[in-house]
DNA sequence: TAATTTTAAACAAACGTTTGCGGTACGGTT
DNA sequence: AACCGTACCGCAAACGTTTGTTTAAAATTA
């Protein structure tokens, strides 16, 4: 229509120095007036670079990992990159598939936790052939070299057993996720080696809610003056009880957990917690994200801080 | 490798019937052999067929769009598409922004919900002249034309006043969100309508938690003996407002929410809940896209039933 | 055996960009 | 008058597929 090539076209519309003021003018002018846009496949195609990053999760619809999804949406975003999110269920032949998946689209990079299965980190391995990093965050392996984000999990049971300690209670429930889970290991003998020796502690591992509710309605007979709770799965499932029994927080029984603090502040009084923010830790991952993207071949293994919450539990 | 033209692989490899039995088999070993992975944007680029959705929602982190999302991507994957998930944040220009990016990637399809705001039609007008479908969900427009799928509001609401006047509740305070959203006006216009004249009744808009447990704390020095909340959000500032006084469920006071579960069943006693499932509305939206995929022009206006969750708050 | 059909594979164009390289026109220098 | 530099722009190849059309060989038929 302006008696162009297509070269020129697409030279004017980036901008390029050999393309005169006067016909960028034209270009941009008709381009707007047409609502030209761009086929991002044909870019990707011919540049081989695909301005998209893979992220997968258990699933989606979680209270820590639908954070950590928006946190990392949010950055891709302002950076220009689009986010394909793919739930595996925990179940390992979806997992493969969906990485095969982020490698047919070419991704630019990948978030992933491992599912509880346990999983073959050889799956991985076409991902560092092809030179397409892969960022661990929250539930991550334990080799070493390769990039990982987590939660201070030491850090975090620490600073929940310190303020037990504190407070002087007697008799504490703390109750566990997953025993497999290295996460609920690192958290379960931070507790423990830093739990006052005075303090009567048990030490239980519940695989979901209903089980928490279970141990904790048991805790209560046992005249137990404390909960310590891994986990909002776990938490949810402790005040059922709690709520159940009738009894008043922090008079009759006091509660801490670790979260990220929507399911804590849902009671009153709010339920003290050590904040692990799934939001952060999404920022965090991104971040180290662009850092491979920038060539950087460090591998790095971060963790956010903790800290604690007050809420009135304790 | 294995003295075959390019187009000879292609074929093979999806099994054309041009193609011997014994090449394909050649052409199949050597593939995986080599891991090859189809180039998805060169397809999509050849092909001009992306197998790709845009999902553009105000937020991911939320009890009822993350289970929505959840049931998409669910069904997406099984039917070979990919998601592309987009936070528009209530910003309508994000929202702009967000559905240019679907364009630029030739995306199939469009899962949407507006944003608080109002918004310009206008801007889904290119979708229609590019022949993408665009399923609004939840929050839709007013306008005839489009394709939605929402909870069935006024069932909904019509469900909850009716559980409350067989339970001859005698000082009701109904609080609901945002006026301006559609789905505010449908459900409180139905509850008004369905609750029992005998019954003392005060409709309220809250615009956040925190306002609806002042509402709530006002109402409970009025002795109100029951409280309907017409979303999670509303029943979270309730519920606070209730637990900060201490008051005994149902004995003291009754709830009864519309919501999709997950908070209802957090506290104990349960609270009664009209049930609207994000999940199941993802279904639905998920068939309702494959129809217009298949070339239905029908325009559609589905709704899911609703049905009432029995918690033991009423 | 020659003509015809069938089978199996190659050729080539196309999808919408990007980009190295080459070309033209024009004014300015010797 | 011959040359050079610069400013603009076009040509063409390439990215990895798909697919309509051809081609060559083999199998069938007459």
């Amino acid at each position: 229509m302006l008696g162009l090539s297509i070269s020129t076209i697409s030279r004017a519309l980036k901008n390029h120095p050999d393309i005169s003021e006067k016909t960028k003018l034209r270009v941009n002018e008709l381009a707007t007036a047409l609502d030209y846009e761009p086929n991002s496949n044909a870019i990707q195609l011919r540049t081989s670079k695909s301005n998209l990053f893979g992220l997968i999760v258990p699933t989606i619809s979680n209270f820590f990992y639908d954070s950590f999804i928006a946190s990392v949406e949010e950055e891709s975003r302002k950076n220009n990159y689009s986010l394909m999110i793919l739930q595996s269920g925990d179940n390992p032949e979806v997992e493969i598939e969906n990485l095969k998946l982020c490698r047919q689209n070419r991704v630019s990079g990948v978030f992933t936790c491992l599912s509880s299965q346990a999983v073959n980190m050889d799956i991985f391995a076409k991902f560092k052939d092809l030179e397409i990093p892969v960022i661990f965050f929250d539930l991550v392996p334990d080799n070493p070299g390769v990039n990982k984000v987590c939660v201070a999990d030491v850090l975090s049971a620490t600073i929940a057993a310190n303020a037990i300690n504190e407070k002087k209670k007697k008799k504490v429930l703390a109750l566990f996720g997953k025993p497999n889970l290295s996460i609920t290991k690192r958290r379960l003998e931070a507790f423990k080696n830093n739990i006052d020796t005075k303090i009567k502690t048990t030490l239980l591992h519940a695989n979901n809610a209903l089980e928490a509710e279970q141990f904790t309605t048991e805790a209560i007979q046992q005249n137990n003056d404390t909960i310590f709770c891994m986990s909002d799965e776990i938490l949810i499932g402790a005040m059922k009880a709690i709520q159940k029994a009738q009894l008043k927080i922090p008079g009759d029984i006091a509660v801490i957990a670790i979260s990220n603090g929507f399911i804590p502040k849902l009671y009153h009084p709010e339920i003290t917690y050590v904040e692990t923010s799934g939001y952060k830790l999404g920022k965090l991952a991104f971040t180290s994200m662009m850092a491979c993207m920038a060539g950087s071949t460090f591998i790095q293994e971060l963790t956010i801080e903790s800290m604690l919450v007050e809420g009135g539990s304790l």
